[in-house]
DNA sequence: TTGAAAATTGGAATTATTCTAATTTAGTAA
DNA sequence: TTACTAAATTAGAATAATTCCAATTTTCAA
């Protein structure tokens, strides 16, 4: 069962929110908790679902809404392997994502401080990247199930 | 206009399909050399309207067939920034792509010969990458247009 | 409390892609 | 060459994630 946000959590999404010029809203503050309860990067259909457990009222739409929304305040990050659906992540720190082959799941990948910076050297003159996604897909050993 | 392949090339093609067991055929040829001809990373509808032009009997479904057996045979990649229709890439060097916000565009961007191996190296104990990923997105500076 | 703007809602619409079943073609063996 | 078989192509239908729309509800500031 998902509980409430935590304060902190309560208070970055009303700042991000706020700084957006966008107002807090009881489902927007619903799906941002289900996105921090379980951080396995579930698609759009997993968050309806899961809202749905304690806001039954809730539609895909506002939850689609309600990403787009998080996304735009910097607060979540969509995740986006080839054509599948796209995937929700609350994870904050800079991190790439790896896709295991035969199931399917994603997982965080930690990055070292400074490889960010290195992958913007590669850019040539001109090119200013405001976002660098990482995408690894492969097999990850040893899961469970 | 599009003219046929050059040799090498038609030669890496027909290397690439009978080695995946597959069949050389005047469609795949055809996509195959649109995508030389251009390497602007054209979306499927764009490579059926380029392919149309010299092969008018063409069909899309045909069109996506051949994209996905190139793609297979590993003679093209696939690049796909977030929900927007698949792009294809001929360029078998190790690269990057790096997408203009206000237009749209694609480039590829030229990695150093050691990165591939750092970027693998961030990867915890357990994981195996078969494919990497790099996707840049921001601002390409004085583009044509 | 009230009014205006913003957000939510259910359902329709969109669209890139995949699927299907019929026809055509490529490659092989006689 | 001919005939055969599997593979490829084709047109159009189907799919599915996402977006759009117009009506209702909610938030927030005055």
């Amino acid at each position: 069962m998902v509980r409430g946000l935590p304060v902190e959590a309560k208070e970055a999404l009303d700042n991000a929110l706020m700084e957006h010029g966008l107002r807090s809203t009881k489902q927007r503050e619903h799906v941002f908790s289900v996105l921090l309860h379980k951080r396995d990067h579930p698609t759009a259909d997993e968050v309806y679902a899961r809202s749905r457990q304690e806001m039954d009222s809730i539609s895909l739409a506002t939850v689609y809404n309600c990403l787009e929304t998080l996304v735009g305040c910097g607060l979540v990050r969509a995740v986006n392997y080839e054509r599948e659906p796209t995937r929700y992540c609350p994870n904050l720190h800079e991190h790439a994502h790896f896709q295991d082959r035969r199931t399917g799941r994603v997982y965080d990948v930690d990055l070292p401080p400074d490889l960010m910076k290195k992958l913007r050297a590669v850019l040539p003159e001109g090119y200013h990247a405001e976002s660098i996604e990482l995408y690894f897909h492969g097999k990850a050993e040893a899961e469970n199930s």
